[in-house]
DNA sequence: GCTTTTCCCATGGCATCCCATATATGCCCA
DNA sequence: TGGGCATATATGGGATGCCATGGGAAAAGC
């Protein structure tokens, strides 16, 4: 598995330290981080959300993909190159696992007691526990909207329940 | 055979732990389980019942597949990332081909002594048997209806019915 | 010198692995 | 054709290893 999925929620202790949940750890030494020594993973404020955006060297590939389609020196990729640069911080894990966030970090996500990582297949987001489940609940109603899109005419499932034939996958 | 077909109702033990039916594992197996070691059951709550959804490697594509339309790091794509990925575990199965379901995942589906596994295809549920039982019997009142609808001439059952029977355990 | 960060170790809970058993299924042979 | 054996499957329990978490000590920065 090279694909960040699932959820975990993990404490911030008193020093401020996180364990990244295993299976991330897992992918992201896949994806060429150097056990024990630096390298490191690549965190910052999401655009679009009060959360975190973290990954590995794949992550900072894509995002020199995305700014190599831009011309040099034009408007357009300064711009997204500090949006997407400015406020990068290369956090180092501890031998444990753990990394310890800045406190600019936490104030955007609002985080203080717990963690809650969300996978998504090339990067990860780190939310506070409440904020996330708000984010999913609204994520998932517009999925079933636009799941509706795409089925209306040929279901005749009503939208409460039976509607098992789900385009979800 | 690699289609999810038939319901099976199997126990969930002390410690949380379900066995998958045989045939759905060697559905997965053949999907690209690798057997043994990671690799896994992509599992999330269904939208629209109180069941839990479940596939292999297949249904991961398919939801890739969706995401991979859109644009990477726009808005939509991250808050469609967020409902696709965010609910989802990837759990992994013992050397029994057991699961042991995450709390969060448990009650979604109110499941607590019991789950009834239904094939759907691609991928399968996991219900409450008790729901499951009284959601098939809706089913089959609609289907009444629709075939009413159709009127005669037209005999073949809907797709409602066909993998319903045969439980089993 | 004091505070803050990093490293290392301890621990307890939980998940996984492994083995045992009972029940059902299919096959073989009488 | 029927009984019995062999295999597969589901389920239970014990043990082991991993992992998240906490705390202390050493190192670095102010």
């Amino acid at each position: 598995m090279n694909r960040f999925v699932s959820t975990f929620t993990n404490k911030i202790d008193a020093k401020g330290r996180v364990s990244i949940p295993a299976p991330f750890r897992a992918v992201l030494e896949r994806d060429g981080y150097a056990h024990g020594s630096v390298g490191g993973l690549y965190c910052y404020p999401s655009l679009d959300a009060p959360a975190l955006d973290a990954g590995g060297e794949r992550l900072a590939k894509k995002i020199d993909g995305l700014l190599s389609g831009l011309p040099d020196y034009s408007d357009e990729r300064d711009e997204l190159s500090v949006a997407l640069y400015g406020d990068v911080q290369v956090l180092g894990l501890d031998g444990d696992g753990r990394i310890s966030l800045p406190e600019s970090l936490r104030a955007h996500a609002g985080l203080t007691t717990q963690v809650t990582f969300v996978g998504l297949g090339d990067k990860f987001q780190m939310w506070e526990p409440g904020r996330f489940a708000k984010r999913r609940e609204r994520a998932r109603e517009k999925v079933q909207h636009t799941r509706k899109l795409f089925s209306a005419g040929n279901r005749h499932s009503s939208p409460e329940e039976g509607g098992d034939e789900g385009a979800r996958g």
